[in-house]
DNA sequence: AAAACTATACTGACCGGTCAGTACAGTCAA
DNA sequence: TTGACTGTACTGACCGGTCAGTATAGTTTT
């Protein structure tokens, strides 16, 4: 059962991080969400550092695996970043996806120690050639990428940099430019 | 002699915060790094999140004044997006401009108490608007707010999402369409 | 001399991490 | 088939360090 208690911890912490804020993060609370005792925790975990690093991995995960998803009915081009707009975006703000509430436990890990990316950072990579090969122009492609990213963060972070109408628009215009290329000249 | 020191602290917050990482930022560190004491730290901000509050909203002076700099000559269509572009976007990762040094403060406040936002978040009516009224397409001007504020998180997290050659081919072709309305139809 | 500011020494809470011990399921030799 | 033994999963009490915040006395500025 290691397997099913480390996934369990590792919700366990996304919930206390979303409902909670992230600043009562602490081991103690982890345990408690989960229904195990601290040391316990500390049994799976070895640190601290361990348990976010578990978390950024989970999201990476997820991600890959939701966008694998949208590929897997979509065989046209720019079908990557569809599924990365999909990933990144369906959680309202209310009502957090697991991409939703993971992505607050990237937070946390770029904030203490932007070490505990590596998971992330480590798939960067092979997320670029995705999108320079997926069909259409690779700035565009980037930028449509980048985007997603800008609208994701703003999304965790709470600030309010789009209303609903203007972000139905603009996920609908991401979406147009995955598809026609509108590169000038 | 308040202001001076007050904005001697934030510096010094800011350096703390990017020379010896985010975990180091301390009430301590930041009087040493100032040069004045403890005490002395606590008698211009009554408590931390003050402190991460002043920063938050340096960021957003700065951000806004490079804006205005920017605008002063280049009264084009789109010039403030351009002109938010170079705000965020100037730095390269090793030699952080200011914007870049108090950027590591927003992720800490938003990792720990995303109220602590509020100066930024209390922009954001302003800044749509001024995206919006820009002269271009406002979708499209969305987008490439919302690309620059994804580049410059990553940036700021050292998540490495382009290479130096992608990296000048998205600002480039993000200036352009501030300039040319490339919407579809 | 009052107000503004600074330094030093201290407190108290919190939290990551440790550790001795428990529960229990399985294995295996006699 | 039973008793000795082993490994895995977990418990809960505890410790030590860190750090925000305070108390208070001293110093400089106006």
């Amino acid at each position: 059962m290691a397997r099913d208690t480390k996934a369990k911890i590792i919700a366990a912490a996304a919930n206390v991080a979303v409902a909670r804020g992230v600043q009562n993060l602490t081991m103690e609370a982890v345990a408690e969400e989960a229904g195990i005792s601290k040391g316990g925790v500390f049994y799976h975990f070895g640190s601290k550092q361990e348990l976010l690093l578990g978390m950024v991995q989970a999201l990476v995960d997820i991600t890959e695996k939701e966008v694998s998803a949208a590929q897997a009915q979509d065989h046209e081009a720019g079908s990557w970043l569809r599924g990365f707009i999909r990933a990144c975006l369906t959680n309202s703000a209310e009502d957090l996806g697991p991409v939703g509430r993971l992505s607050v436990a990237f937070l946390t890990a770029a904030a203490n120690d932007t070490t505990l990316l590596a998971p992330m950072n480590e798939r960067q990579p092979a997320w670029r050639e995705a999108i320079n090969t997926s069909g259409i122009d690779p700035v565009q492609a980037q930028i449509v990428r980048l985007a997603a990213d800008g609208l994701w963060i703003n999304d965790v972070m709470g600030v309010p940099v789009l209303d609903a109408a203007e972000r139905a628009a603009v996920i609908e215009r991401l979406e147009a430019m995955t598809r026609k290329d509108t590169e000038p000249e």
